[in-house]
DNA sequence: ATGAAAGCGCTAACAG
DNA sequence: CTGTTAGCGCTTTCAT
């Protein structure tokens, strides 16, 4: 059951363990006809190389590691795991395979013991805290890094849903169907992707001649109550439509102007920036800009194992999204 | 920048490589004194092992390979996210680390490169299928491993929630707290879980002496129409509580009842056997028994590198529950 | 109790 | 174009 080595290909073909090796890994010159040779016998005795020795000789150990969050929120960790999942598809099929380790905090630790014990190549992080030691760490030692979400750190490379261009999209084609006088609720303003948001709303009315109204902008909404006030103050500025930045807060506007016998969309409309199933599930269901977890992972694999490889990576684009209209708005 | 190796301790302390790796390895016959020198020296020089040429050597890796699902059901993925950061805690607790593939239907490909590539020791299955392909390969090639959740295949190892007992305990908490006439909407009839579920909920019916009225009894409650109809039956039989066999049938039914006028918990109770945190956001709250994933996670991991390490792992007991009370049963 | 030497399977100069 | 020769860092006989 010993399963077969580079070494038994020489012995049976007649020739050196390095021509082998050469033949296999395509480097250096080598005649078409010898290697053609060893390949066939390569695969018709399912020979696989042992990716330890491998690894030992040239020091790769064609492992990435991801570092997942160990939140707690479920639609949060629901879209991670999907990024997961592509991350894991961009990676195998160059061959690598994905180490995964657990966040815990703001510390370098299991990163450090990975990387020291030289189990991975390169890193994704998937989440960044603001004045990162993780980031520290893997610039300092030169070890390829790439963040999914934005990183505010000059240098590192991101990878990024269109966080813009989706508040924009979903803004304009809401103005295109009526909308004067929209209303936004956003999250946490010490976040990034709230700025993000909030540009893309923004640029949308403008570009469409419309005035951006500073009484219906408001942030943090993390409470029940505030978010209640709001939207009393909204409606009773004459809103048209609730934007709200995430599908939190859009369910829960959903709740409130139930609550309050306000007629979606027949009185307001409502969409979300961001999509999860919990929308589509609603009563009634709500418009949201989609964004495909699956897609974002497997970029930031590709664009890892180009950095790993050497390959300069350039400006990356933004990940693409989709408007899902639903009934929330008419 | 270069890390320091076995060699670097050896010379610095005029011993030889030998010396130096049963010091640090405890193996073979050493004397109290050197072992300490070296152990001391190490620790100083905060020397970490190349796992590469160890692995090379012992022919181990000390990594464990997860498969997860490519699923996309929020609380299926979520449940099983929180599963990894436990299976990761155990893992690195050992030394280990874990390598993740996807799953890719009921296929041994992802597997295989990675077992006999040598990159894993041992493997976590989440899910297993019907006539398990990945199973066969895995006992076949005598390749430890351990499932999570019933597994059916005799002899495979797997850790698994108590089903039969919170659905048990949960239906007796509800009959102390005065139900007499409880309905079950169960999931797939082909899921062995629901054959669990309904085990439970049977015998803390017979414990506390009342019939099981097979007319209260729906399984396969997919399909919104059919519940609906099944919720019809039960209340006009006089159901006084709707136990579901999970969060999603639940849900489903909170709707219903409500459309339907029906009052929580005035009317009828509603409980789920199957906690997920959309049951608390729900209004009324529903009552749910909770399975922690993160502990079911660790336990697997544990199990699994004792089986490695050739530890014999008898029989393991199921992962405990907690039963959440909350307003949708008085 | 310690050391010398021979691998584990592969890659990478350096010759030819 | 191909082979020879050293390693990569650690473990493991087998001597001493």
């Amino acid at each position: 059951m010993h399963t077969i080595t580079i070494e038994d290909i020489a012995e049976a073909l007649g020739i050196s363990k390095t021509t082998v090796s050469r033949a296999l890994s395509g480097k250096g010159r080598i005649s078409e006809a010898t290697k053609e040779k060893v390949r066939k016998y390569a695969a018709e005795h399912d020979y696989q190389p042992n990716v330890m020795a491998r690894g030992l000789a040239q020091r790769r150990t064609y492992n990435i590691a991801v570092v997942t969050p160990d939140d707690n929120e479920t639609t949060a960790l629901a879209f991670f795991h999907r990024c997961l999942v592509g991350i894991i598809s961009g990676t195998e099929e160059h061959g690598y395979d994905v180490l995964i380790t657990a966040e815990r905090g703001n510390r370098v630790n299991e990163l450090e013991r990975i990387v020291r014990n030289g189990k991975a190549d390169g890193v994704i992080l998937a989440r960044t805290f603001i004045d990162d030691k993780r980031i520290g760490y893997l610039t300092e030692n030169n070890i390829p890094c790439v963040v999914i979400g934005s990183s505010q750190v000059e240098g590192v490379v991101s990878i990024d849903n269109d966080n813009v261009g989706g508040s924009r999209e979903m803004t304009e084609r809401l103005i295109k169907r009526g909308v004067k006088k929209p209303a936004l609720f956003g999250g946490s303003s010490e976040h990034f992707v709230t700025a993000q948001r909030l540009e893309g709303f923004d640029s949308a009315l403008r570009e469409n001649g419309l005035e951006i109204d500073e009484d219906l902008l408001f942030m943090d909404m993390h409470d029940k109550k505030v978010l209640e006030d709001a939207i009393a103050t909204a409606l009773a500025a004459g809103a048209d439509c609730l934007l709200c930045m995430d599908d939190d807060i859009a369910e829960r506007t959903l709740k409130i102007c139930k609550a309050k016998d306000v007629l979606i969309p027949g009185q307001v409309s409502v969409a979300s920036f961001y999509d999860s199933p919990v929308l589509e599930q609603t009563a009634p269901a709500i418009s949201a800009v989609r964004y495909d977890g699956q897609s974002l992972g497997r970029k930031a694999a590709e664009t890892l194992i180009k950095m790993i490889d050497g390959v300069g990576v350039s400006d990356i684009p933004m990940e693409g999204f989709e408007i899902r209209l639903r009934e929330s708005t008419r």
